[in-house]
DNA sequence: CAGTAAGTTGAACGATTGTCCAAGTTGGAC
DNA sequence: GTCCAACTTGGACAATCGTTCAACTTACTG
């Protein structure tokens, strides 16, 4: 954003890159421990294992910190949606199965990122943020169907069986998410080899 | 819950039950006003007009005022829900207004609770109560059909819907809402007058 | 080589925090 | 009336917080 995107001559400045990039990491890494109010300069610097003067050299306040940290989740969320767009045959069950994530290995990163979104509601420069991610889905799901309704419930249901995932705090099917998600999208399409 | 339902014959206990009352009315206040994260002792106190002492004679800690909160939140949530149940014609309808509310007047107390429940996903002793907000809707899409797909698909279309008001922080639809909500919910049936 | 800008460090500031405690006040029990 | 439990109060404790600062090291520029 500060120079030419590629061109990084300087061996200070990338070292410099390198470093505010462990620093967002060591700040997730707490957000998936201890929660968004667990974030403190001190905390992220001594899960970075650096002197806490360093991390607010990087940034200058807390909510820097945050935003950048909820940036970097953001784009990691649309890069995955991005994926499944390009390449997943079956859209739908590539969706449910990120979604099962939350359910399993993935639990602490889901609700790191629903932290940041519920903090975004509330500070209007993460908004635009917090939005990135919900677009990803939206365009997701206007590759299956050209219905805005139908779009719309795409995004709110894998939002609400994220959550549901979350607090019900148990094993997650995901053929079941699959299923409700073809439910969201409206075509009584797939097989159902009846129960 | 201590005592028997109703009777209260002690005048000072009776006080305290309402002192109680007040503080959690004046915690919820807050989590308005400043979010989850700025609920302190001291600011609850100061919200309430009693000193700071007081706050934690009631709440020893302060999680247990975060729990009685959220707690006080979900019986009110629960209780708008079965008000529709029992008195709305369109169901559906009735919900997507109580959804609705979150992009006008009720947006601070539906941050308020959002916030409440992310809470709720890290401290186990919040989960039931978290879980209770969602069987309430559950309870009005299982009058509506006996697909457990679709109850799981309005509660979690709800909660999206919800989350999407909030961020997009824009005008909503009640209409669509209620659109979006009858797709999650299957039944091929309002009036759709051609694409 | 010197010059300089980026990176790095430890210490410190005042402010705020959760929680506790000993002393008061109130009002029902008897 | 006495007695006691509930309620109320102000003050205090150590701990942690965000942020700032001057000094030091590194490594690129010229």
């Amino acid at each position: 954003m500060s120079d030419q995107p590629g061109a990084t001559v300087d061996g200070r400045r990338a070292r410099g890159q390198k470093r505010r990039a462990e620093i967002i990491e060591a700040t997730l890494a707490v957000v998936r421990r201890d929660g968004a109010a667990g974030v403190t300069h001190r905390a992220v610097a001594k899960q970075a294992g650096i002197p806490v003067s360093l991390s607010t050299y990087y940034f200058a306040t807390l909510d820097e910190l945050l935003v950048a940290a909820l940036s970097s989740v953001a784009d990691g969320y649309t890069a995955r949606i991005r994926e499944i767009v390009d390449q997943h045959e079956d859209k739908l069950a590539g969706l449910a199965e990120l979604i099962v994530e939350s359910a399993g290995p993935g639990r602490e990163r889901a609700l790191a990122e629903r932290e940041l979104c519920t903090l975004a509601a509330r500070r209007p420069a993460l908004m635009p943020v917090a939005r990135r991610w919900r677009e990803g889905v939206a365009e997701l799901a206007a590759t299956l169907t050209d219905d805005p309704d139908a779009v719309a419930a795409v995004v709110a249901t894998s939002d609400g069986l994220c959550t549901a995932l979350l607090i019900e705090n148990a094993p997650a099917d995901a053929e079941h998410v699959r299923a409700v998600l073809g439910r969201a999208v409206g075509a009584p399409r797939t097989r159902r080899p009846g129960r």
